[in-house]
DNA sequence: CGTACTTTGTGGCTTTATGTGATTTTGTTG
DNA sequence: CAACAAAATCACATAAAGCCACAAAGTACG
């Protein structure tokens, strides 16, 4: 059963940080001693860093923000990316744009198989790539710092042929005249998926409502749903389902 | 009765989740032995993922071929890849192709700052792209399901832009005669890093030596250096010297 | 029927996973 | 810096699982 509890391990990792081993242990019902020899070959290829009396996922030692900013509600983020998930089938094509909702997404889609998937992150894209069989379509070119994506009118251009069953973009805010961004070539970028796509979702937790945005992204018109973690506060939900979209809220 | 066990047992494993051998040769009836028999098939039309003590569905098990491969000598691979990092400064430039070699030299690569780095391989680019304010360049498309990576004339006329300090490739086999691998596309393309770099490194763990490739990819004549984790067979070893390169043991 | 082929079971041996306890290393604190 | 506690390491024991070869029981087809 050891891939098992190596996908355990890093679950738990991903969601609660660096865990000690006897916490891994106690959790997961075996002893230190196992833990321990299953923690080797996960640091061995580079999934996990060891200190002396704890482990941690790799990225999230050596300050990433994009990966510090995945664990910050995290688990509604996971609740999100789960109901998300549910209503893709095998087989279909998905279009992702970047974001760490997204990217938990990829990770809820990893039991999916025969995917086609089109996305500007590598992140994404990297999860997707090599499991089940999926197809993954990235756009290339200088990814940001930030996100390790790609941006501009290359990676506009690429998105631009494809046409997808399900478009999911990820919000930097939400009001109640829709989904907004804080930055121009992502909100440029979001537009164009929503476009692409036949079911046009938007996913985005919690944190993002009332928020006030820079640049619009979408209206609610133009959107089919919304899926967030936690009620949207009543103006917000009323002109969701006033533009026509439905709005999902998934349980923790 | 083959197809109709093989039926149930799947039918089980979509019900339950993983299960033990013993728990299915209950369940069905038969022995341990023949459900063994029946899961080996399954096994290899990737229906299924085997561990010890248990099989599951393979949609179920996240375990990526590309991660497998990655932890057969990873010791050694990882002992190269420290030891190439060391010959690269904070703030050069490098061009990587896919291989599980290069993706250790990518991790090794995290505690450089400032590095611009090109490559076609999603696991790289994510791996650098969100640290140390690197400038990270993905050739993107297609991406193979074996590796993750970008292959083909889109990914070829993007790195054909770039000229770097360091091109590092990974070998699929090398013999007397030089550098080879097993496919087309990437040795075409690992053909074109090497003549986009001012220094021109090979990575290849040692189990790659006398293994007889498909496709020439470099003669030792157009190497600078050859990195290993451990000695070269003899004629090797005179080949790569008398083509005017460096080999590189790193110490285990 | 009988022969040839397939499927299943069995027993012996090897390998793997896991736990336990002794011993060493590491980090902390007075 | 001595002393202590937590963690890591190591060696060993054991039970479960895997593997192989051969025997037994079906099964197909002339």
């Amino acid at each position: 059963m050891l891939p098992k509890r190596h996908a355990e391990i890093l679950k738990l990792l991903d969601a609660r940080g660096a865990l000690a081993i006897s916490v891994l242990a106690g959790a997961l019902g075996v002893s230190r001693e196992t833990i321990r020899r299953d923690v080797k070959p996960l640091e061995e290829t580079g999934a996990l860093i060891r200190m002396h009396g704890a482990v941690g996922l790799a990225g999230q030692i050596g300050e990433a923000p994009f990966l510090k900013r995945m664990r910050e509600n995290a688990a509604g983020k996971r609740a999100i990316a789960r109901a998300v998930a549910a209503t893709i089938r095998d087989g279909e094509a998905v279009m992702l744009d970047t974001g760490t909702t997204t990217s938990f997404l990829a990770r809820a889609l990893t039991r999916h198989r025969g995917l086609t998937v089109v996305t500007n992150s590598s992140d994404i894209a990297r999860t997707l790539a090599t499991v089940n069989g999926n197809r993954v379509y990235m756009a290339g070119g200088e990814l940001r710092p930030d996100s390790g994506a790609a941006f501009g009118k290359s990676a506009l251009d690429f998105i631009a042929r494809f046409s997808v069953t399900h478009a999911v973009i990820s919000a930097g805010a939400v009001d109640v005249s829709g989904v907004m961004d804080f930055d121009l070539d992502e909100a440029e970028f979001a537009r164009l998926v929503l476009s692409r796509g036949e079911r046009r979702l938007v996913v985005t937790d919690s944190t993002k409502f009332g928020r006030r945005g820079l640049i619009s992204v979408a209206g609610f018109g133009d959107l089919d749903g919304l899926f967030t973690d936690r009620p949207a506060p009543a103006p917000i939900a009323e002109a969701v389902v006033a533009g026509g979209a439905a709005l999902m809220v998934a349980g923790g």
